[in-house]
Formats: structure tokens, C-alpha cells, sequence
DNA sequence: TTGAATTAGTTTTCTTCTAAACTATTCGTT
DNA sequence: AACGAATAGTTTAGAAGAAAACTAATTCAA
């Protein structure tokens, strides 16, 4: 194997960098506007959502979202504050803590996917076709599971 | 239009974003612990490596680098006490400045090209063949044209 | 040519994140 | 059982970056 990717390759990652982080920007700023919530904490309240008894301990739910354990404990304090998560101890491991979505969680998630969707659609996905976007999905989920930290899964919708 | 994402639509966004967090990931600790070096200085040192005269004024380097003026201000600070970079008035416009590479700026360029280089193959070019490289550049480039602020501009190489 | 508006960069302030240190519980060995 | 190792989360300390306030130079209009 070279050591270096090919013209194409370097030239597909430089692209993928630039047009990750300037699709990303747009949808922060759009639902910061929109909800005044970062993208964080719509992605906690996504995986909330989708999960059994809108309930995930907090390191799976910190792989989920891909933040540091200390970065998902300020998150959830800053959340639960606002009154969209509450935490508690979990019964069957007194070491672990559940977040658990709130009612005001379920709603201001419905409220925020509006807007995040709309966004998703408007800046990323309107710019392929169908056929296009299930290769995309192949082929970036294939460098999801080699490259990405054991334990770390991609979620199903939202 | 709808406004949401088709499913495959939005699969690929979820995709995307993961991936671009694994693989960034990964090539910013390569480079950290082979180099030193973080990778906004390695992205700022190819901009330079890159332009005539190895100088840029620092505006355009904060567009290409992706970093907000304030936040090319300060790493450009860190770079300059390092020996990497210097900063000198702009002759034509004494408002601007023009950061420059250094000849230890060019070294340390090379040597942690070859770390970079050698991570982008490994963990995003290697996942793909030369067709899917070309068609990723082509539909990465096509978002990133829409979607990044007026002025940006992928680079051509390094 | 003078003054207002614009542009370039830096400084200051604040937020967010990571890593390391710490506390508490559980597991595994003997 | 009991001790050490591992695991879960929080707290603390520190780095990095964005936004706003600020300084200085240039442009534009009258």
C-alpha cells in the first residue's frame, strides 16, 4: 500500500472536510435561530427519542453523540437546568446514571427536528439524487465502522 | 421541495457526520503525537507551503483554514512564537498583514505532511476505489460551491 | 480635503470541549 | 469475605475557538 492517497483521494478528503464543516455551520446557526439550541443538545435529544423508554445511560449516550464523558456530564447539567432531561440513578448499577427525556424534552425535540430536517434536506441532501445518496451512505458508513472508537454506533433516524 | 430528507437522505448526512468525526479524529492524534503539532498549524502551513511566495494575507488564510479571523489571530501567534510562521505589514494596504512561512515553517510542513498524508490514505482514501474517489470529490465539491460562506475555496493540493 | 463608513487585524470575554484527578460502586480472585 | 482492579460519572483545570469591542488604515462622498 502507498503511503500517500492518490490525487483523487487527497482531493476527495479536502472536499469532504470543507463541505462538512460548511454544512454543519448552517445547520448550527439555523437552529440556534430557530429553537436557540446547539446542535449538541438536539443530538442528545435525538438519541433520547429513538431509544427505549426515551432512556440511555449516560456513556452510551456520550458515544452516541460523540462527546468526551465529561463533555456529555456538562451538557446534561446544562440540559436537565433547562428542564429537557432529568437524570437519575440507575437501579440496576448504582455506579451508572440514566437521562431520561422530559415531556418539555419531547416537544422541544419535535420542535427542533423541524427545523434540523428542513435543513438537512435544504443544505445536503437536496444536492443528490436517490441512487446517489444510498452510495453515499454505503460508502461513509463503511469508513464510520473501520474508523470509528469501538462501541460507537450510527443511529437509525431522526 | 420537502422539507424533510428522504430517508436515504438523511441515513447519508447521519453517515457523513459520524465519519467525518471518526476520521478527523484519528488524524488530528496521529498528527499530535507524531508531530507535535495540531492540526490547524498543518493546515495552516500548507495554505502557505502552497501560495506564492509562501505568504498570504491573513483574511484569506482564515477562509482557507476554516477558522473565524479572531481564532487565525491566535493561532497564528502561537505558530509565530514557534518559529513556523512570521507576520509582517502588508506593503500595499497597512491595515492588512501577510503571514509568511518560515524555512523551519517549510521543514516542519514536510515532515508532517508525510504523517498527514500517509493517515488521509489510511483511514478515508483506502475505504474507496478510483471511480467512488472521483465521484465523492465531484458531489463534496458540489456541496461544499453551495453551502460554504462567499469566498472559500477548497485547495488544489498537500 | 474632511469626515463618515468600511475594512483588517487584535484584544477581550465567554462558551464549549477534552483530559486528568477524584469519588463511588462493582467485579474478580483468592 | 476481602482486597485490588476495573468501571461509571462528576469535578476541576486548561486549551481552543467564536463573537464583540476596540484600534488603525483606507475608501468614498460631498
Amino acid at each position: 500500500m502507498a503511503d500517500r492517497p492518490s490525487p483523487p483521494g487527497l482531493a476527495a478528503w479536502r472536499a469532504f472536510l470543507g463541505s462538512y464543516v460548511a454544512v454543519r455551520d448552517r445547520l448550527e446557526r439555523e437552529l440556534e435561530v430557530a429553537s436557540g439550541m446547539p446542535l449538541s443538545w438536539y443530538e442528545v435529544l435525538v438519541r433520547l427519542s429513538e431509544a427505549p423508554s426515551n432512556t440511555i445511560r449516560m456513556q452510551e449516550l456520550a458515544r452516541g453523540v460523540f462527546l468526551s464523558k465529561s463533555g456529555l456530564t456538562q451538557v446534561a447539567t446544562r440540559m436537565e437546568a433547562a428542564g429537557l432531561i432529568r437524570r437519575e440513578v440507575c437501579p440496576t448499577d448504582r455506579r451508572g446514571v440514566n437521562a431520561v427525556l422530559t415531556p418539555a424534552g419531547k416537544r422541544a425535540a419535535r420542535r427542533a427536528a423541524v427545523v434540523h430536517l428542513r435543513g438537512v434536506r435544504a443544505h445536503f441532501a437536496r444536492h443528490f439524487d436517490d441512487l446517489e445518496l444510498r452510495r453515499l451512505a454505503t460508502a461513509m458508513g463503511k469508513v464510520f465502522e473501520a474508523e470509528a472508537p469501538p462501541g460507537a454506533r450510527l443511529p437509525g433516524r431522526g
